[in-house]
DNA sequence: TCTGGGGTCCTAGGACCC
DNA sequence: TCTGGGGTCCTAGGACCC
């Protein structure tokens, strides 16, 4: 039996959400309709483009590309900081509403989410004439705008959503792919980014059509299983099932930064690998599990990037256990290059339902474990800044470094 | 174009085992 | 002895997503 999926798409969600708590709070102006940006730091002008406005558009401001320049595409642009604790309430508010029609729903990303109606279409009978219902309460009720696509799986909702921009309903079924689809640019389809659209332009391949009618072996030779899976797009095959996102999916967890200044000593590599295992401690903790592997990455002054990663003898969630090992990594893969990136990331989970005590060093097993949860503890209930190693003072370098922290929902996975 | 930060998955090569 | 082949695990790197 076929089914009906609904992809629901905030549009330029940031600027939306920042643009109606503007508005709930008393401002006159309204962000979405002035050249505006949601970017990082606009007072050190750092940082990138998160969304833009329509009115911003005309400009070419591309989301990803730098302040410095936007700023010089727009002068007069708008930007103001990202809050992402408005924009999670934001999101979780559309997903109560949403909760009204369908208890099938996946959230794919902070601003986007699947949803089976297959059972609903008894219920509320024809499926565009309820997507509307819908984009229209979200509207009226939570101020912003939706895109919603309708098709028979997921891929081809997505698809279907991004044809028509902002707050529409566009529908692209099984028999609607060569006209609708099929026309668009190759780069348009999911999976298809910077390094695959070069090598499909090399065979000849212009459009998504032109993909889905191409021979599947000449794909195979060139791209492998990557290959395939395009293919199969190309021509609209895709039957993942919408699934209820749940925590427990969460792989890996890191933070990583781009340092203001070139590192070219250890000391501040190792304080900085502090910094950001203490984030990266912290997050694993409160996500219950403990981690059997670390990794430790960096990109150089040049851009080159590198990796090493190890497994722990036992499992863990001490900040000073990824520390250690951090460090480890990090001096047996550094050559003294001046670094301008690096991240930490622990991954391979299990429970940490049992405690592990393991016979030689119970007691500073014991004592780590109380030291992290006394600092979690107070950086939960206070400023994070309260509890600050010494190490850190007058150093340049951020006590705690990274994003990201109790409510995510880590679900954004390049597989639908 | 002078390039953030959070993730997931795939592949290739080497080590090691039988 | 200088020579198999298959399976699995580990690691590094790259591609993609939002």
């Amino acid at each position: 039996m076929s089914r009906i999926i609904f992809h629901i798409d905030v549009n330029s969600a940031y600027l939306s959400w920042e643009a109606v708590y503007r508005l709930q709070h008393g401002e006159a102006l309204d962000l979405r309709t002035i050249p505006s940006a949601v970017g990082g730091d606009p007072v050190k002008r750092h940082g990138i483009i998160l969304a833009k406005s329509l009115p911003a558009k005309p400009y070419k401001i591309q989301t990803g590309e730098s302040l410095m320049a936007a700023f010089q595409k727009c002068p007069h642009l708008t930007v103001v900081p990202p809050r992402y604790e408005l924009y999670l309430k934001s999101s979780n508010a559309l997903i109560e509403l949403i909760s009204d029609y369908s208890a099938h729903i996946q959230r794919y990303s902070i601003d986007e989410c699947f949803v089976d109606f297959t059972d609903m279409v008894m219920l509320y009978g024809d499926p565009v004439e309820t997507a509307h219902v819908i984009r229209k309460r979200i509207k009226k009720e939570l101020g912003f705008t939706v895109s919603i696509g309708i098709s028979s799986n997921k891929l081809l909702a997505k698809i279907a959503s991004d044809l028509k921009k902002p707050d529409a309903v566009t529908t692209l079924f099984p028999e609607e792919i060569p006209t609708k689809m099929w026309p668009l640019p190759v780069e348009e389809l999911f999976m298809v980014g910077r390094a695959t659209a070069p090598k499909l332009h090399f065979l000849g391949i212009e459009t998504i059509g032109d993909l889905a009618n191409y021979d599947l072996e000449v794909l195979k030779g060139s791209l492998k299983s990557q290959g395939v899976l395009i293919w199969n797009y190309a021509n609209g095959r895709e039957d993942s099932q919408v699934k209820k996102s749940n925590r427990l999916a969460i792989k890996s967890i890191g933070n990583s930064s781009t340092i203001p200044f070139d590192i070219d000593n250890r000391k501040e590599a190792h304080l900085m690998l502090l910094s950001l295992s203490e984030m990266v401690g912290m997050r694993l903790r409160d996500s219950q599990y403990l981690a059997r592997l670390v990794s430790v990455s960096f990109k150089t002054h040049l851009f080159n990037s590198s990796g090493h990663q190890r497994k722990f003898e036992i499992p863990t969630d001490h900040t000073s256990e990824i520390y250690r090992v951090a460090c480890e990594l990090f001096d047996e893969l550094w050559d003294g290059t001046p670094l301008r990136h690096l991240g930490v990331r622990v991954a391979e989970f299990c429970e940490n339902d049992f405690i592990q005590l393991h016979l030689f060093d119970s007691s500073t097993d014991e004592r780590k474990q109380r030291l992290d949860r006394v600092i979690d503890e107070l950086r939960g209930r206070f400023d994070p800044k309260v509890i600050m190693r010494g190490a850190f003072v007058g150093s340049g370098i951020k006590p705690l470094t990274g994003g990201v922290g109790e409510d995510d929902f880590p679900l954004m996975s390049s597989i639908l």
